[in-house]
DNA sequence: CAAGTGACAATAA
DNA sequence: TTTATTGCCACTT
């Protein structure tokens, strides 16, 4: 396993959306910062884009910082990402955002 | 080797 | 408050 993440940054990230646990999201930025920089953001959506096992990688839990969630892809629609977020048991806000206040992954001490 | 690209994030107006 | 712009850094061509 030490020798997987040396494929790259993606698969760092690959990793860590796998260990995102049903009925919580976690941020592009957040993610950004657990495999150690929290600048490469963007590149977290694009290692989600190439999504190289998909089922695996629950895309879905992944949101914008705000909680929202991702405006033009969200693989159909992010309506579909909504319900499958719901089907998980994470909350919603009348804004149509993710609780991030409730369901946000690394929970503070990670 | 150099330039371009990208599911974001943070700041400015 | 929302919208626009900039920066970020790995990966592709």
């Amino acid at each position: 396993m030490a020798d997987s993440d040396r494929e790259g940054f993606f698969q760092r990230v690959y990793n860590m959306v796998k260990q995102v646990p049903e009925g919580m999201v976690a941020t592009y930025g957040q993610i950004a910062r657990l495999v150690g920089s929290p600048h490469r953001a963007r590149y977290v959506g694009f290692a989600l884009h190439v999504n190289p096992e998909p089922g695996a990688i629950p895309c879905h839990r992944i949101v914008f910082a705000d909680g929202r969630l991702a405006d033009g892809f969200a693989f159909g629609g992010p309506d579909v990402q909504r319900h499958l977020l719901e089907e998980e048991g994470v909350s919603f806000l009348p804004d149509g955002r993710v609780d991030l206040k409730e369901c946000r992954w690394p929970a503070g001490t990670e």
